[in-house]
DNA sequence: TGCTAATTTCATTTTTTTTTGAAAAGTTTG
DNA sequence: CAAACTTTTCAAAAAAAAATGAAATTAGCA
């Protein structure tokens, strides 16, 4: 009884491709979504990134069997994020598209372009309620000076424990 | 020209304590909505930690002009995040309400509550990527592999940075 | 330059999420 | 234990987010 073969024998190269894919992009559309990201976002991002060619933007909406439009907006996100590049192909006038695999530098861009805008606008946010308090009140301002000055060493701690954070990630 | 009290001259206590309310439930809707947390839920934390005293849920529900449903519900949520407790009060058969202020502790309920899981169905996931893939394909497997052990280490590294984080925020 | 393919934009539609409101369930105490 | 009050639940409505598709724009090539 020849079983050169492992258990699923009879699986073709496309059909192992396929399978690692739909799992590629049912991982990432959980992972992105997490972090806020639509459904898109993730299935263009988790089929990229098992893909050994870039791929052009149209096979991505025939692949995804998503919309043109869907595409489109997905890729311009995940390009401000860094999370894929473009790469030239001679001869084809398509821009093809590329996964960036280094997910410290992904999670360092995401955490600059995404949050730290809003640590800034919590800050304003915080001077307000400053703005508010009057001088010193003896009877209810300890309270709310204390409540305070938590918010402050939140947004502070955040703002410096947030971008060091890429770096404590070692793959 | 008598200017004995500051800018905010006629203020009075309440509208003191309104306007850090209103600045406080804006802060948290945005910091919530970050974590993916309905805007309601935002409001009613934002409402309680400003709150010297515990408050009811009809008291929450009128406060904010919400629906006794949404209050119910955010307030199930931020219990479940530990971030608001009871509190009993005397003569009185409502629950009240207390905000739970230590970020520490808020934030490692939230990775251990809402991020951990996810990370377990990750693994899964890689699983049946391995399980997918074949005894060693010469040409292509490589490639795959490689990617594989990539989403493995972030997986790891995530599993272990992320409920170390918390330790991390010295406020 | 003009033609064509590729991409972006954006109003509209679809889907998903959140809120509402009222009925059901649960609690307390007289 | 029953009446009054409090809270939860959940179907339906409203709001928000995402996807679509087609027109507008841009870019590459002959």
């Amino acid at each position: 009884m020849p079983q050169l073969s492992p258990i699923n024998g009879k699986q073709s190269i496309q059909e192992t491709e396929q399978a690692i894919e739909i799992e590629s992009i049912d991982f990432f559309v959980r992972m992105m979504s997490i972090l806020g990201m639509p459904r898109s976002v993730g299935e263009i991002y988790g089929l990229l990134y098992f893909s050994a060619v870039p791929l052009p933007m149209d096979q991505i909406v025939s692949r995804l069997g998503i919309s043109i439009g869907s595409a489109s907006q997905g890729l311009k996100t995940l390009r401000s994020l860094k999370a894929v590049r473009t790469s030239y192909v001679a001869g084809d006038r398509r821009d093809h598209y590329l996964a960036e695999t280094e997910f410290r530098r992904l999670f360092s861009n995401f955490i600059k372009e995404e949050i730290m805008p809003h640590m800034e606008s919590a800050k304003e946010r915080i001077a307000k309620m400053e703005e508010a308090l009057p001088v010193q009140d003896e009877k209810s301002a300890g309270f709310y000076e204390i409540r305070i000055e938590k918010l402050k060493r939140l947004t502070r701690a955040g703002g410096r424990l947030l971008p060091a954070l890429a770096g404590l990630l070692k793959l």
